[in-house]
DNA sequence: GAAAGATTGTTGTTGACGACAACAATTGCC
DNA sequence: GGCAATTGTTGTCGTCAACAACAATCTTTC
């Protein structure tokens, strides 16, 4: 990743080296982003990857990913919701969640009751297991939040969630 | 998208209605998501999947999706790059730099030119249709970007930039 | 109460994407 | 001159979003 490269460049006319083209120019690092500075959706894609990256590294150790983490958190407090609940409430495919239970059904972290009142949807609940491991993965992922405060900052990730809080 | 749904819910014990087991909760979107607020993650993958989708729906007419655009930026910045450096610059693998780049050499906006100097590697430069072309497309990225603006606060926009901007 | 329509979980496909591994051609190093 | 590294390419694997189709089950409507 390169974190403080070169930035603030936004001509419009090709750099210099422009030539007739036959010369790759790749030495050094002094490739302008042009347009590119100033798109917020390249800064947060960059920003993503980073994040899950170290939140991946972060709770290796329990093989816990991103949207596994938040699937068990939200049955976790909300013990019973069904599958197209949770789907929707985190944003994510019905059909993306089968697996995704099914996989966390098997490690024993999750139940899936079959309801009495609709019989067409599914009860969701954790394990006795599933809520001492569920414990266990919220202090690594606060472990990974303070490598975001390291990062960034402790006032700008403040900031961040701020902004952002729309859209949780 | 939740965009102003219940938030700020930090309890740890379960939620009303847990009961026993078989009763699935999802009327009302009262769903909280306990640790997930306060996760810099969660809020920055929701935000991503929004934005890159307005992305897509203004530049829908051109079919040009993020990494394309950010691909013929750098490359009309910097003209005689290498694939190399385009990829190292932008963070993507070089394996799928080529399918990218095959694609756009289709579409006769990119071409590659076997450099005299390095005859592994080749000099991207973009063809005079690809100059025109993304002209229009940064008017209509410019457009997507006042969509972000209008979301979030344009404000709100340029501070996230300022957090963001060493991951450029 | 029965037929028509909507919803839930499931399976499958498609395509974008990141991560790796292997390979031939070429370059740089010693 | 020979060996390691680099560049572009091809391929595989797993994650992920977006759809489409389906059976079982509600819900609505007549």
């Amino acid at each position: 990743m390169p974190p403080s490269a070169a930035r603030a460049d936004t001509r419009h006319s090709p750099r210099k080296r422009a030539g007739n083209g036959a010369a790759p120019r790749d030495v050094g690092d002094d490739v302008g982003l042009d347009a590119l500075v100033g798109h917020a959706g390249y800064a947060v894609r960059r920003f993503q990857i980073w994040i899950f990256q170290d939140f991946i590294k972060t709770l290796r150790d329990v093989d816990i990913r991103p949207t596994q983490y938040s699937v068990l958190t939200v049955i976790g407090a909300n013990p019973g919701l069904s599958q197209m609940a949770v789907a929707k409430r985190l944003g994510i495919e019905r059909a993306r969640l089968v697996h995704l239970l099914d996989s966390l059904e098997q490690r024993k972290l999750v139940k899936r009751i079959k309801s009495k009142e609709d019989r067409r949807s599914h009860a969701l609940h954790l394990t006795a297991q599933g809520e001492t491991a569920l414990e266990k993965f919220k202090r690594l992922a606060a472990e990974h939040e303070r490598h975001v405060e390291a990062k960034i900052g402790k006032e700008n990730r403040a900031q961040l969630l701020r902004i952002l809080s729309g859209f949780t």
